[in-house]
DNA sequence: CTCAATGCAAAGTATTTGCACGCTC
DNA sequence: GAGCGTGCAAATACTTTGCATTGAG
């Protein structure tokens, strides 16, 4: 058995809950799958092993990850919500392309200890915290880089370009 | 007329589109008022001065200040979309208490740089970021401290407490 | 045997869209 | 006058809830 199955276990006697096929499976999907997952995604997936799974399930079982601190709520804004690993997974925070939907993930052990100063300094209390940046990433620049230049032809064109939003 | 208003008004004749009293009156309520709103809080305060104002407009009046540069889009993860002041307002980042619900502001130039270097290391290029700190506020610490203390009277209690979620 | 867990359908939220009518430009 | 803007209702998208049934402890 995992450690992460372990600590599931602990956390659902814990609260006097019980230990279902379900749950095992929807966990067991989760540590298999190294990624951002949105319920739905999650979902997908276990259906491809137990296609009785309902959604229902996936959505509670998801949060009960999230309170036996297996799993992580993150919100890229888009309007769901995804989740990510937390146990024994450093804090790390996102990149996100909004032209092509990449998601970068980076660490940086100063921001943290600024972010830590900064609570500090307002007497707040860290439970956790979210950094989102959001942008273009290299390949995309480059792309847009390169039709600019074919473009160029018939114009210098040196005026900044208005970004589509959604 | 209110620097805020040429922006508005600048925008939206190069849009080729019109000026109304719905989209003023909305910008007009948005501006007095220096808080996060949601849409619905928008809409009701829109609302006392003209009840006649439709929710839809609400909506389609802020992603149109939103690009307009006026307003800035904020999700603080309650499944809400929130808006801020964007106009030569200093970019800032939030703690929320989990508590209470207090939103408290602040900035951080070291936290900016770092964050920029870190894009700049991904060659990423930056449009917006947001930094969203969660946690207990000054004051309900206090509060809890206190009830701790009294219930101590029974047992010394040095554990950690545990916290509740949503 | 008791009470939690499940799956379905229905109900909620928050937001967007289709459409007929009204109002700027 | 042409076309955007508006308000309403309906449609979406995601998530939660009620309920009868199933299953774990």
């Amino acid at each position: 058995m995992t450690e992460e199955q372990e600590v599931f276990l602990k956390h659902i006697q814990k609260k006097g809950l019980k230990r279902t096929a379900q749950r095992e499976l929807i966990l067991d999907v989760f540590l298999r799958t190294e990624e951002h997952l949105s319920n739905e995604d999650l979902y997908r997936l276990v259906q491809k092993e137990d296609p009785s799974v309902g959604q229902t399930t996936v959505y509670r079982t998801l949060k009960l990850l999230t309170d036996a601190g297996l799993a992580r709520e993150v919100r890229f804004g888009d309007g769901r919500t995804h989740y990510e690993h937390n146990y024994k997974h450093q804090h790390h925070d996102h990149m996100i392309c909004s032209e092509c939907g990449k998601i970068i993930e980076f660490y940086s052990a100063e921001l943290e200890s600024i972010q830590d100063a900064m609570a500090a300094k307002h007497r707040f209390e860290v439970t956790q915290h979210l950094l989102r940046i959001i942008g273009i990433c290299a390949e995309c620049r480059r792309a847009r880089k390169q039709k600019a230049n074919e473009e160029s032809d018939v114009r210098p064109a040196r005026h900044a370009v208005g970004r589509s939003a959604r």
